[in-house]
DNA sequence: CAATAAACGAGACGGTACGTCGTGTCTTTCG
DNA sequence: CGAAAGACACGACGTACCGTCTCGTTTATTG
């Protein structure tokens, strides 16, 4: 992220450009934050952003991952659907919240910076989908879980109905979505009595 | 979408507009491509743009919205997870492809302006999403699934999955994933002959 | 003016158009009008200014043509010094109101239009400094003036340092003005008694 | 001139953009140049010119200031009739060149733009005036002017003729002109022998 | 006295330039 | 030598007018 020494750099100056970053997500949405704003808000000179950082959507992301703390942990009470609803609400909260602005902001400007996507799926993204994995993991051991599941698409199952209604703005994220989730992933659609329906074999029947 | 005369509107530039918008789209990427840009190309005026859409993102969800034609409706075989399966693939191609980038720059653009997700819900989202709620129902009545179900939830259960790895870029979307999805979806992850489990339970359990 | 068939020309567009000109190089300036702005004005589409006249120029000087009556004739008393005081006092008048904003914007459209300036001197300008001629020459007949005097030179000398100074903005044009160019023309500003003086000579002396 | 810093002012920048807006002028006339013109001429941001100049007028205005050197001082051979036909001589020239086509574009402009008649009468007009008005005192000092005269008069008198033809184009400003007008301006054009003409009294008589 | 062709109002159109904003780079000055 | 300040070249913004071009709708002869 750098090629400057970084040994010199100004901690001031690194700290005053994050918080001016997240002032300015929020007053004025992501897309209309500029770099120069920043700046100025900051106290500091454009040249010493582009010194540490390619673009706003960087620093952007930098400042949300320094602000994101133990929120996102997954407990561990014995219980995985109770833990998931734990951490889900917690995660819907910060959603629904500032840091909802800024990660919606992040994930558009994404689209059309590829290295930003990776560094934020890198970053932000992929170690919170391997905590979930690992907590998923203890509770397929536990026998809370069925065991021939791919753990890393149960959780996307288990968040991307949050992440879509956030960023296509259907209806709000919410709490009772949660319970909602849950119910369905774990139970299924399928009628009680025929799990071993058509959907799950693999290969349509030419019946 | 308009304060102009629509009668005198001329039917050339229109056409015009909406296919350079998405040639524009696909060359450059939505976040680089620009107004100025797309008149150009069309040979039209961009007072002629902004007389007929407030900006890129609008034309853009015209132009998609003209493009996309019968292959998201829903097949009715009388089998629902084999349905679901053909239509979701179609929408995995779509998305795969050209379209797939006009979707993501829409939803993208989307955060920074508020009526144009408003408009996208309700021009694009909406109607498929209702399309898919109607042949759940009819699903419903034959007994394939879950009664008690709210349908448009599991809609989005379906569907939130493919748009997640679009936008977040984890991983490509793919036909595997799908079959995974409705796998998932249909058996639920609780343990085989545990769907009474705790998640169903809508209050926490507090022993 | 025309390639129009001007039988069937609309007076009372013409009437509202010539009215509108005026109005607004008095409101706005000439160079903050506009052909759009005079057409609204107007109640007149575009197109029926464009047929009949080629720029704004051209409308602007056809409507000062028009209001300009009487006042620039020249009296004849028998005193040419007390006629063209009487003249050139209605003349200054003439440029002190808003007549004045229409030569000074014609004269600087002028500049920037070859044909505007012919018309202008053709129809505004040409026809008085003819009059001036005229009068000028009968008080040379009645031995007022020098009879080896130029005399369309004499009056350029009389009306150039009005339009000088409403042009140039040093000092604004004034009644007594007037006077002190009559006292200077008429007088010269040789010392009294060498009147056979240098600048007579059509050659530089080299004693 | 300015709002900004002069002294982080790029010379290069300053230095283009006057050999632009002359080249501009004489090319396309001043009506016909545009910022964008003179801006990718000097290789310059139209930014830069908007930054250290209010319109196109203040930046020929300055560039004129620029260009004209010694050519309109006067010389001072003891003979006020020479010397003002061996500077007026030179005006001439320079009206009839290229220096006529910004001078009367920036007449023009001025029209539209108070400011600019100002700083135009201020830095162009003013100190050439003024420089006349000393050579014509020191005439007067010698006998060769009559002391009673208002000697910016007599200027106006002497050069506005030059300005009459150059902006109305009635016949084309040249030497010969510049001999009829000291010729008359001396002489005056009362018949000889009768200098004490009506003209000379202030009010008008009413017999 | 229709009919018919022109001028008319309205305003959309393809353009050009406007004056502003933000980009990312560069240069100057200071601590 | 990093940082603040901000000028710079550049490019896009969204707007205003340009002059041309349809559109129906008067209007005013002319067949």
């Amino acid at each position: 992220m750098t090629s400057a020494n970084p040994q010199r750099r100004s901690e001031r100056a690194r700290t005053a450009i994050l918080k001016a970053v997240l002032e300015a997500c929020s007053e004025q949405g992501y897309g209309s934050m500029t770099m120069e704003g920043i700046a100025k808000r900051a106290g500091v000179g454009k040249q010493t952003i582009y010194r540490w950082w390619p673009s706003k959507g960087a620093v952007l992301q930098e400042a949300l991952n320094g602000m994101i703390g133990a929120e996102t942990d997954f407990p561990d009470t014995g219980d995985i659907a109770a833990d998931l609803r734990t951490q889900m609400t917690r995660v819907v909260a910060l959603l629904e919240g500032e840091i909802g602005t800024y990660v919606s902001g992040l994930i558009a400007a994404a689209q059309a910076e590829p290295e930003l996507a990776e560094t934020m799926v890198a970053n932000i993204f992929g170690p919170r989908v391997e905590a979930c994995r690992q907590r998923l993991e203890r509770a397929v051991r536990q026998g809370q879980i069925r065991s021939d599941a791919d753990l890393v698409g149960i959780a996307e199952l288990l968040y991307a109905p949050l992440y879509y209604r956030m960023l296509l703005r259907t209806r709000p994220v919410s709490t009772e979505q949660v319970g909602q989730i849950l119910e369905l992933v774990f139970s299924g659609i399928a009628p009680t009595g025929s799990r071993e329906v058509a959907a799950a074999r693999p290969e349509r029947p030419g019946e």
